[in-house]
DNA sequence: ATTATCTATAGATCTATAGATAATGC
DNA sequence: ATTATCTATAGATCTATAGATAATGC
């Protein structure tokens, strides 16, 4: 039954990464501890061994999910691509992206749940926000046709509300629009070619 | 214990509007069948004789938020005020609103949830959604200064994206900025200033 | 007589704890 | 000996149902 501190570690890992896809699948309510437990062979009975409660793990599994997000973040806008903000938003922003809402963005899929949740909770996504502010102004800034006058902040409740509309809108062809329109609209108030077409 | 038919019908109602305050504040999971009829002052056993369930419930509770918030929005548009997309977005993107959730718009509030929930819930907000863009084109092709070329579905993501990340930022600079730069955002966007100086 | 609401409860589920088991680690 | 995980269960809570109660409505 039991097993080497390494492999305890390596399970514990993976609880944490099951229950940020389950919770942003299901919501902090829809899983149970055997759920999460189960996800990688294990039963519920060991759970208080390693985590103190089920908050304790929503925590630690959302800011596991924050930590991987910005990450690839930032290896966008650090792969010297042209256009970094025009590579975020097209991959946020897309159908992939909708229908993948236990691999995607934990704001659209947990935002309101977390901000009825613990203070801790609300913590470590308003951290989350900071870093995907910081992230997408550095993107704007290395995007050459910039004319730098829009909030990232704006560029975020845009990518985050898109995402999250499209999800509860069954009629495809509107769905798409909302994510195609956000694109469009982030893009051409960054470059603003009408302005410079004047 | 009886009462009157139109007494039960007014209990009914009552405990809809409940419904839609408690779910929005709560999330669907967080309220009980005994915090739904303890709201009107009834116990959680008549509920079966009202409803059919609580997922029915739900649909009828969000139709009824849907319907209210819908009609509030058309009353500001043919209120005939100057600009109502301002407006809009000046009580939408407020603290008021943000401090309200119980009152509030319901898509920042439980879209996560009912895109998880039954397809019933889902049509019913779907609805919602195309209703809401109804209006705001409605509000955007009313404001004179309007040229034209910004998609409603952008200024609806924006507008619950921004209201949704306000509400997970405890720093009440940034939670205020969120908001603040999402209505110079669609305001500018659709007024063009830059490009009718040029 | 009908029925809106009540009390009571069944049955499922969920978080958390207790103690047993069997493998690791010293 | 220690401990990671297991089985088992306590205690709370939640949805849903059954049957009683007391007022309405014919």
């Amino acid at each position: 039954m039991r097993v080497s501190r390494e492999q305890a570690e390596e399970n514990r890992r993976r609880v944490i990464e099951a229950a940020g896809r389950l919770f942003r699948e299901r919501g902090f309510d829809g899983v149970g501890l055997n759920d999460l437990m189960g996800a990688v062979g294990l039963t519920q009975g060991g759970f208080y061994k390693q985590f103190k409660s089920k908050d304790d793990l929503a925590v630690q599994a959302c800011d596991q999910v924050l930590a991987d997000s910005t990450e690839r973040l930032t290896c966008i806008v650090e792969s010297g691509v042209d256009d970094p903000l025009a590579s975020i938003l097209n991959q946020y922003l897309s159908g992939a992206h909708r229908e993948q809402i236990g691999e995607g963005c934990i704001f659209p899929a947990l935002g309101p749940d977390a901000a009825r949740h613990s203070p801790a909770l609300i913590q470590s996504f308003e951290a989350g926000i900071k870093s995907y502010l910081e992230i997408l102004g550095r993107a704007m800034r290395a995007t050459l046709t910039h004319v730098g006058e829009t909030d990232s902040t704006v560029v975020l409740s845009t990518m985050v509300g898109a995402l999250m509309l499209s999800r509860l809108v069954e009629d495809e062809t509107l769905s798409n629009q909302i994510l195609d329109s956000a694109i469009k609209s982030l893009l051409n108030r960054n470059d603003r070619p009408e302005a410079q077409a004047l």
